[in-house]
DNA sequence: TCGTAGCTTTACCAAATGGTAAAATTTCTT
DNA sequence: AAGAAATTTTACCATTTGGTAAAGCTACGA
């Protein structure tokens, strides 16, 4: 068997204009396939962000997955593949919270609200956040074409409707690209560096709401006109 | 040749009592010794800050060092040590700013200059800071007793000065714990996620500039009275 | 200038790792 | 139930990687 690598359409790369017969494979993925691909892609979250790309085995995510090494390569195509795969689906997750900031909405709820929003996701997706981080630290080598496309339109785009709430005096001035730098850098930093904060706060069962009430204050008064 | 490992005060683990010879090379190093030692060190940083512990490969550090494999492992037992090593060195300059920050000086001053120190860093110092930063990211398995041991007694000493400040009405009162983390998330931000700024930026020059005005203000705004 | 300690190179090795071929098994369709 | 298709397993393999043994070279003090 070819296996279904070049059956299932979203694996195309390089169609072989030849193999026909595998056209007739194109239709949805089986119950099988879909809770197997999970089952990696929830392994490989697991294993890449505790271990980052390159210190990430395929035998670990194997074991994790409960399937064989081999087993894993019949439904992706190789471990670079898995990665990209997990990363092209976080991206929508992440991004959601920005994509959902309202230009007709209060300026000062917005902010806070996406504030919220992020800090929730980095206490409810610390491995997604970890995942996502350990790439960008590493020259986002797998991710860069993704940043420009998906991320930097938006991103232009949420900047100018901050600026005009500023320039309409609704909110404090200050540059919108560091201000949506330190709302990314001040939540996600409880995710990603959960093992120092852990160490640090002696394991405060209080510490979730802490952060909240700070990070509500710190960007109210600098928001505030 | 033995090799200098047992022989060097500083790599002592499980000496050797009947290796008694040993003891008489425990002078100070060669100029050579500290010519290479600090060639491998600077070429490790380079490496492992940017593939992370089990991405970077000996024959990398070797390469960028301009030594051999074996030649590595003449100055250090593994790569394991010339890791943990360079961890140590970093935890020093890392700490430094926050050691200095004075209870004697003006609250906000003080505050804000330890600030613009770390952003300073951040600058300067992006390698040193993606290292730490990987390392916290996959659970700090290197570094734990070091958090523990320098960076928590630390952090708490200066926790309680900036409490004291705030008692006093100085400063603005909110969690000082939290108020240092979004230091750190903030400044380190530049240079940990430097390839998704640099996108979004646009490779700004006065990108810099901008992050330090902007950090003033938020910093200024919430602790001002 | 000679011997020795310090340093470097050459030639390896065992384990780990990403990946493959193909047989064996299960599942689906008719 | 039979045959085909999909899935899984077994048995491999080539490369990479951390590390070692030991020979060879260099520099320096006596």
């Amino acid at each position: 068997m070819l296996g279904l690598l070049k059956a299932l359409p979203f694996f195309a790369a390089g169609r072989e204009p030849e193999d026909l017969l595998t056209v007739s494979t194109d239709r949805k993925p089986s119950r099988i396939q879909m809770r197997n691909r999970r089952r990696i892609l929830d392994a490989a979250l697991e294993v890449f962000s505790q271990h980052g790309y390159r210190g990430a085995t395929l035998d670990q995510i194997a074991e994790s997955a409960g399937l064989s090494k081999p087993n894993i390569l019949y439904y992706f195509e190789g471990k670079e593949e898995i990665h990209i795969t997990l990363l092209n689906q976080l991206m929508e997750t992440w991004l959601d919270p920005l994509v959902t900031l309202d230009p007709q909405g209060d300026p000062l709820t917005e902010i806070l609200n996406y504030v919220h929003r992020k800090l929730d996701m980095a206490h409810e997706f610390p491995r997604e956040s970890r995942l996502f981080a350990g790439e960008i630290l590493q020259g986002a080598p797998r991710m860069a074409p993704h940043l420009q496309a998906g991320l930097q339109p938006l991103f232009d785009e949420k900047c100018d409707v901050i600026q005009k709430w500023m320039d309409a005096g609704h909110l404090n001035s200050v540059d919108p690209r560091h201000l949506i730098f330190s709302i990314w850098a001040t939540t996600q930093h409880y995710a990603d560096f959960a093992a120092q904060v852990r160490v640090l706060l002696h394991d405060d069962p209080g510490a979730q709401a802490g952060a909240a009430e700070y990070l509500t204050a710190l960007f109210t008064r600098l928001l505030k006109p």
